[in-house]
DNA sequence: GTTCTGACTAGGA
DNA sequence: CTCCTAGCCAGAA
């Protein structure tokens, strides 16, 4: 064969580890207006208690990926958006982006996740 | 192979 | 409620 073998397309030339893309494909199934702890996707990514993978996915992937899937619907368990000085400021959009979605947070900027979290479903 | 690191988490003070 | 700690896992060096 001419191509390599699997005959996947290749699209991006950085390689991406497989469990960030497994991380990916879960966080693309939150739906609108929900959110996720990093816990609970990497356990539906098939990694239970790599919760801390789910946040490295998201912060060192590919733009090009990350930015084509909802990442900001990833929040910490404790239903607060988390904090970084590298994020260097993208946590203030991803809250923005949140509450464009109808998402609210209490004064002390938590996110209810008893009515916001997602079911998995 | 070893060591360090982190957009994490549960639990205790 | 906030702050701190030990435990955790996979990726990167």
């Amino acid at each position: 064969m001419s191509r390599s073998a699997g005959g996947r397309r290749p699209r991006l030339d950085i390689e991406v580890p497989e469990s960030w893309l497994a991380i990916y494909a879960v966080v693309r199934r939150i739906p609108k207006g929900k959110v996720a702890s990093y816990g609970q996707v990497a356990l539906l990514a098939g990694l239970p208690r790599a919760a801390r993978l789910a946040g490295t996915a998201l912060f060192h992937g590919p733009a090009e990926l990350v930015s084509k899937i909802p990442w900001q619907r990833v929040v910490n368990a404790a239903g607060r958006i988390s904090y970084s000085e590298a994020r260097n400021g993208s946590d203030h959009r991803q809250r923005e982006l949140l509450e464009k979605e109808g998402i609210e947070f209490t004064p002390a900027g938590v996110i209810r996740m008893s009515k916001y979290g997602w079911d998995g479903k």
